[in-house]
RNA sequence: GGCGAAGUAGCUCAGUUGGCUAGAGCACACGGUUCAUACCCGUGGUGUCGAGGGUUCGAAUCCCCCCUUCGCUACCA
């Protein structure tokens, strides 16, 4: 009898910069269902890989000075690196630059265009020419670029739609009839409410604006859109061919049986993907889990205060394992799990090391000071042993349990109960007081061999989350992990075996404060580097040149009015995220002043700055807040934003001719 | 603005269809123990269950309203 499939994905990770802790969260995710599919007897294929193409990657190589090719070869390395440095025990790691992927969305694009469901129409929207930018009216701050504020005016480019409309329908039936498909449930409503009832928009798919992408065959000008060509992935990877040549390979595997996503990209996979598929006459995806984020509790990451975690640093500090475990157990399957050092020591030295790494350490030696190491069951059982046994092995219906919603962070927790029933096994036996009754030595025997029997089924259980823990134990303990079915039976350690004479601790124990200045002295090199960094961008990128407007006369330059104007009280727009309210003093007047920069600085910090302001602006409405002029900003390539201030002291009224 | 979620011990969270003195883990305090990585085992306290009102014999759990926080709101990936 053939052993049944599971098909299981990740994201493909977008290559656009090394990936940090939250977001390697999702492959360790993943690696543990792969695993613990494995244990129960799946034949698993698990698939993940990068996701190559796009805008902001041309961008990000041109500012490195790279060819785009080069710069994703360069991160899709880094990428795999991290994710085997996780110890993660993926199938194929697939790349979209892979030249029989690339090949294949050609095809598949082609195919619906002949079928009809890819048009060629006109895209329509709001266009910042500086931006080169396309933006809907939704995007758009106060009517104008959210980028860098200027005015956009409607503009038409040709473009490849995808009729999504077609099949809205039969999406929202499928959803509807597979309460399963997205998990967790609270984003189905978000899809249903927000997109499929209010009625599906056709997709934009193919660019024309730039050129690191796949290219339309047929119509050298255009790039097939990223999402179209990021998320065939999933069918070209196992051997897809859209004109009947699929691999058996394909044939066995799709459907998917689980895509495991961020919850930021719900959309593409629950709406887009579904419909594609359905074009190309294909079953869905049995799953979607969008998983929540992990975030930093102090304060967002960001680069430029180099406080960002990632998976390889977080390793330098604990091990491999000891990650893996954090980011499984502090995950919630819902809600956004937080990452901290101190959060991470306590958990090493209480789970871990104290639980865990003690309860193996203290069985091995015991083993070692009375019987030389050789454990044997002379058949002296008691009550207690029984409640012992009952625990141990009716965890792994427990397991399965939690593992079949995906409540991965509860499956850990019900395997750390065993270890702890192991621990209390201990106290309420006393060894110590049968090694000292020359009558009680083959009680004593028991006892041990119970313990490393038990500890066996625990190491077997936690495998798909810790696998070199799991190994380690077996070896310390001289046999091999587990068969799943052998979980929930007791008295399997062999007769008279001989654990390690030397138990290596599995986990030290760490001192928060020394953990926290190492990291603090990271923090703070990555800071200088990220310093140094901009400052020598700065330098080399000095020149901003945007596009020439028209020659005018003085009289147009007179016709302005620009002023010092003196901030007395900010405060923030709410129900907007990015304007700020200013009270704005220019000579005796007041006057309010809305502007878009909230995310560049704080209603507090704006307070008694001397500022320039265009004053005889016609006002407008912002918002629904009447504002009486502009005050003026510098603004860099990334769209960061500087008040503009006189250079010397001078009174909020001063003009500036 | 629209749709949705959440607010329970110092911290992270459980609390199924309303029912006995509201729970777990960590942290804290005390006690026990010594095989072990100053570890393990036991005991314990604290909660206006976001605020207010209502239904009910009885509500953290249902209804109304308010406050706060968060998510989604389509062509960036």
């Amino acid at each position: 009898m053939s052993k049944p499939k599971y098909y299981i994905t990740t994201a493909i990770a977008y290559t656009s910069g090394k990936p940090h802790i939250g977001n390697s969260y999702e492959i360790v995710l993943a690696d543990s269902i792969a695993r613990f599919k494995r244990q129960e007897g799946y034949d698993v294929f698990f698939q993940t890989g990068t996701d190559e193409h796009g805008q902001k990657i041309e961008l990000k190589a041109e500012e490195a000075g790279v060819t785009p090719k080069e710069f994703v070869d360069n991160v899709s390395t880094t990428i795999k690196g991290l994710w085997d440095l996780m110890d993660t025990s993926y199938d194929k790691f697939i790349r979209t630059t892979d030249e029989d992927h690339e090949k294949q969305v050609q095809k598949i694009f082609k195919k619906l265009y002949d079928k009809g469901d890819i048009y060629k129409g006109a895209y329509e929207g709001m266009y910042c020419t500086p931006c080169e930018s396309f933006w809907t009216e939704s995007q758009l701050v106060d009517g104008k670029c959210p980028d860098c504020g200027r005015e956009v005016k409607p503009a038409k480019e040709e473009a490849y739609f995808f009729k999504m409309s077609k099949y809205a329908d039969r999406l929202i039936q499928y959803i509807n009839e597979h309460p399963e498909f997205i998990q967790p449930v609270s984003r189905k409503n978000e899809m249903m409410n927000n997109f499929l009832l209010p009625g599906l928009q056709d997709l934009c798919v193919s660019r024309t604006s730039f050129k690191w992408g796949i290219p339309v065959d047929f119509d050298s000008r255009h790039v097939v859109y990223v999402w179209l060509d990021a998320l065939t992935n999933y069918i070209t990877g196992i051997g897809y061919d859209c004109n009947g040549g699929s691999t058996d390979q394909f044939k066995a595997l799709w459907p998917a049986d689980l895509h495991l996503i961020g919850k930021d990209i719900i959309r593409f996979h629950t709406i887009y993907w579904p419909i594609f598929l359905m074009a190309l006459d294909l079953p869905l995806p049995k799953q979607v889990f969008g998983h929540p984020w992990l975030l930093q509790g102090d304060g967002k990451m960001s680069k430029s205060k180099g406080n960002v975690i990632y998976a390889d640093d977080l390793v330098t500090f604990f091990g491999v394992d000891a990650v893996r475990y954090f980011v499984l157990h502090e995950m919630p399957f819902e809600n956004d799990g937080v990452i901290s050092w101190e959060l991470m020591v306590e958990r090493m030295n209480s789970d871990l090391a104290n639980t865990l790494g003690n309860l193996v350490n203290r069985t091995i030696s015991m083993s070692n000071k009375y019987f030389n190491g050789i454990v044997t069951d002379k058949g002296a059982a008691e009550a207690v042993d029984d409640d012992l046994k009952t625990v141990v092995t009716g965890t792994k219906a427990k397991v399965q349990g939690k593992m079949k919603d995906l409540k991965v962070a509860d499956a850990l927790t019900e395997i750390f109960v065993l270890f702890k029933r192991c621990n209390k096994y201990i106290d309420e036996t006393e060894p110590w007081v049968l090694a000292k009754d020359e009558a009680k030595q083959d009680r004593l025997a028991t006892v041990l061999y119970n313990l490393v029997d038990c500890i066996m089924t625990g190491a077997s259980l936690i495998e798909p989350y810790m696998p070199a823990t799991a190994n380690k134990i077996a070896e310390q303990l001289n046999t091999t992990l587990r068969e799943f079915d052998d979980l929930e039976k007791s008295g399997l350690y062999p007769q008279g075996n001989k654990v390690t004479e030397k138990p290596e601790i599995l986990f030290a124990r760490l001192d928060a404060k020394e953990v926290l200045e190492k990291a603090e002295a990271l923090f703070a090199e990555r800071k200088a580097e990220a310093d140094k960094a901009a400052g020598i961008t700065e330098t080399v990128e000095e020149e901003i040149n945007i596009e020439a407007k028209p020659e005018i006369e003085y009289g147009d330059f007179d016709k302005l009015q620009f002023q010092v104007g003196e901030i007395i009280s900010c405060e923030e727009v709410k129900k907007s995220k990015k304007l700020l309210c200013s009270q704005v003093k220019v000579g005796s007047q007041m006057k309010q002043i809305v502007s878009g920069i909230k995310q560049h600085y704080s209603a507090e910090e704006m307070v008694g700055k001397k500022v320039m302001v265009l004053v005889n602006l016609k006002p407008a409405t912002l918002a629904g807040i009447v504002s009486e002029g502009m005050l003026l900003c510098a603004e860099d390539a990334e769209g960061n934003l500087a008040l503009v201030t006189p250079e010397k002291s001078m009174p909020a009224g001063a003009e500036i001719c």
